[in-house]
DNA sequence: GAGATAGATAGCTGTATGGCTAACTATTCT
DNA sequence: AGAATAGTTAGCCATACAGCTATCTATCTC
C-alpha cells in the first residue's frame, strides 16, 4: 500500500485548518454576504485587533479569502473556488464509501447476533 | 449584526480539525475502500502507534470514523454521513456568495483605474 | 501639519497538538 | 498455561496556536 506523501498536501491542511474555528467560520458567514473591511468583520467579535488579524491571515493562508488595500482600509473577500475545491475533495471519499459494495456488509453486520452496537 | 456564539459549534469545530491533517485525510481515503482494522489502517504510516491511535481520535472525536471492538481487533468505518455534513456546511456559503449580486461589483473592480491588482 | 483612523508588527504567555517510549490489558493461538 | 498479537494508557517533550499589550506605519480629515 502506497506512502501517502504529505508534501503537497499542506495547501489542504491550511484550509481545513482554517475551517476548524469558530470565529473564522463565522468571517467566511460575514463575507458570504459580500466584501467587507476588516474593522466590520472584527466588529461581532470579542477579541483584540491582532488577534483578529491573525484569524484573517489563517484564512487567507488557506486560500478560502483574499483580501486587497484600498486606501488605508482592507478589503476581504469570500474566495468561493476554494469552497468548492474542498467540497469536492470531501465528497470524492463520501461518494467513494456510498458506491461501494459495503451495503451487503452493512447488512450482514445490521443482522449479526454477535454484533454488541 | 449578531454574536455568532461558538458554543455549539465545537462538533464542526472537531470535524474540520480532523480534515486538517494529511495522516488522518489518508486514513478517511483507506476508510473509502471499505472498513479495516486499526493495524493496517496504521501500516502506511511511519510513526508510533500510540501516535496513531491519536489521530483515530480526532476522527472519532469529529465523527467521520466510527469503530467497533471485534474481538482484540478494533474495526473503523468511515461516517459518510458527516462528510455529507461538511459538505454541506460549505455549499451553503459557496453558494450565498455565487447568490449574490457581487456579479456587478466584480464587474466593477475588474474594471477600476485605481485597482493595483 | 496635527490629530484621528485603520491596520500592521513585535514580543510575550498559556494551552493544545503531535510525536515518542515504556508498561499494561485483553484476545487468540499452540 | 504460556507466548504472541492487537490495542490501550500514562507520562514526557517540543512546537504550534490563540490570545494579549504596546508600539509603529500609513492614510484621511481638518
Amino acid at each position: 500500500m502506497a506512502n501517502y506523501s504529505s508534501s503537497d498536501s499542506s495547501a489542504l491542511n491550511r484550509a481545513f485548518h482554517a475551517l476548524g474555528d469558530a470565529t473564522r467560520r463565522g468571517v467566511l458567514a460575514q463575507l458570504a454576504l459580500g466584501e467587507a473591511p476588516v474593522s466590520k468583520l472584527a466588529e461581532p467579535y470579542d477579541m483584540a485587533l491582532p488577534t483578529f488579524l491573525q484569524h484573517l491571515k489563517v484564512l487567507e493562508a488557506g486560500g478560502l479569502v483574499s483580501s486587497r488595500k484600498k486606501g488605508r482600509v482592507r478589503l476581504c473577500r469570500l474566495e468561493a473556488a476554494r469552497l468548492a475545491e474542498l467540497k469536492n475533495w470531501i465528497t470524492q471519499y463520501e461518494q467513494a464509501w456510498s458506491a461501494r459494495l459495503d451495503r451487503l456488509d452493512d447488512f450482514l453486520n445490521e443482522n449479526d447476533p454477535n454484533k454488541d452496537t
